[in-house]
DNA sequence: TATGCAACTTACCACTTGGTAAGTTATCTC
DNA sequence: GAGATAACTTACCAAGTGGTAAGTTGCATA
């Protein structure tokens, strides 16, 4: 990897946390540019806007999501089996990667239709979601219920898997850092749960 | 009501819907007067600050939290059916009150913790978040497993039934009007579905 | 050694932000 | 009618925003 990639990669990774922490608006350049220890338009350099910026953050999630996706989809044979092992890999991977649920649910709430993103451009996470309702609807389940009723599904389980790891330090000031830890512990196991009563006659 | 109150009403409503649609970052005091046809300072001479402003909307949809909350604990005997009730009376509050789910994620991501709200105040939706984990903790299938897994459930819960009102809009762009109409018809089934299979051994 | 280019930096810029100070107007009570 | 008080307004302000323009540095290649 040359060393352009590599720094366009450390520049990502701490904008992206940026964002999460703080959302699109509550981020400045110069708090991002500040912590890389570079100025705010050696950042601009790199990637013209602060937009630009954000959607190659969502776009780099967005590779993240499908190959969780993809591979979920390679360990098993049933849609059912898939959805399950995907949600629990998302949850692990919104643990060990604390920005990731944040920016998801910032994602779909500011993605399209208010002024972050131009309605031109695709909108964020397009890719990730097709698939994901796609293989929804092709549950036994829900594979007659038509395509509103997957989304509906999908977004659900989604909110079930990604509110609670981007609410977590504020759920730790709320009710001690020792419950939560204790809750996050059981947190996998109660998402596999939900996804197996849902997507399972 | 006095007139002051009737005024101190509308303010918030309007507040409510910027903040829900834009976020605490997203919001200028500028944009709430502007469509309030008051100056900003009329609006700060109210509330003293836009984060007292802000408390003052999460306070509100406390109240609007409980209520519903409480409502459905009056109908229903048993902690499961109350669970069901509630949380399809929110979805339909959602539905109704456009502003609510995005409201609801918001507090908790940038409750406490980040610098929106000041950390000696009580945590926003604290009231409300109590006694619905407690809820939780009552059922049968949940109540020798501990706070923490109760809490895990109800952010679960709040989740699933939070995010798609929330992302309304964003979705609607997405896959077109027309799927997001049916899919909303069907969240509410979907929804009570979903807690049943949850709370239900 | 010369050229070119990516990766910056310094210096600005116009604009918006939340907030303060002081003055004005209307309403309500005594 | 007098006085107080709530409900504003106009006029500012310092700080921060994203972004532009122009210059500098260092390295790779020809």
């Amino acid at each position: 990897m040359s060393s352009a990639q590599q720094t366009q990669k450390a520049l990502l990774r701490v904008a992206r946390d940026h964002f999460a922490a703080r959302g699109y608006q509550g981020t400045s350049l110069a708090q991002i540019s500040a912590e890389l220890g570079i100025t705010k338009q050696g950042l601009l350099h790199h990637f013209g806007s602060k937009e630009r910026l954000y959607r190659a953050v969502l776009g780099q999630l967005n590779q993240d999501l499908l190959q969780l996706l993809f591979a979920a989809m390679d360990e098993a044979e049933d849609p059912e089996d898939q959805l399950e092992r995907f949600f629990v890999a998302l949850a692990d991977f919104s643990q060990a990667e604390q920005s990731a649920s944040a920016l998801v649910i910032g994602a779909l709430i500011d993605g399209p239709g208010q002024a972050i993103i131009a309605q031109d451009a695709p909108p964020p996470l397009q890719d990730f979601l097709e698939p994901l309702v796609a293989l929804v609807q092709a549950t036994a389940r829900w594979q007659k219920a038509g395509f509103p009723a997957a989304l509906s599904i999908a977004m659900k389980l989604l909110g079930a898997t990604c509110l609670f790891p981007a609410v977590r330090s504020s759920l730790a000031l709320r009710f001690g850092p020792a419950p939560l830890g204790q809750a996050e512990q059981q947190a996998g196991a109660h998402l596999r749960d939900l996804v197996r009563r849902m997507v399972l006659e």
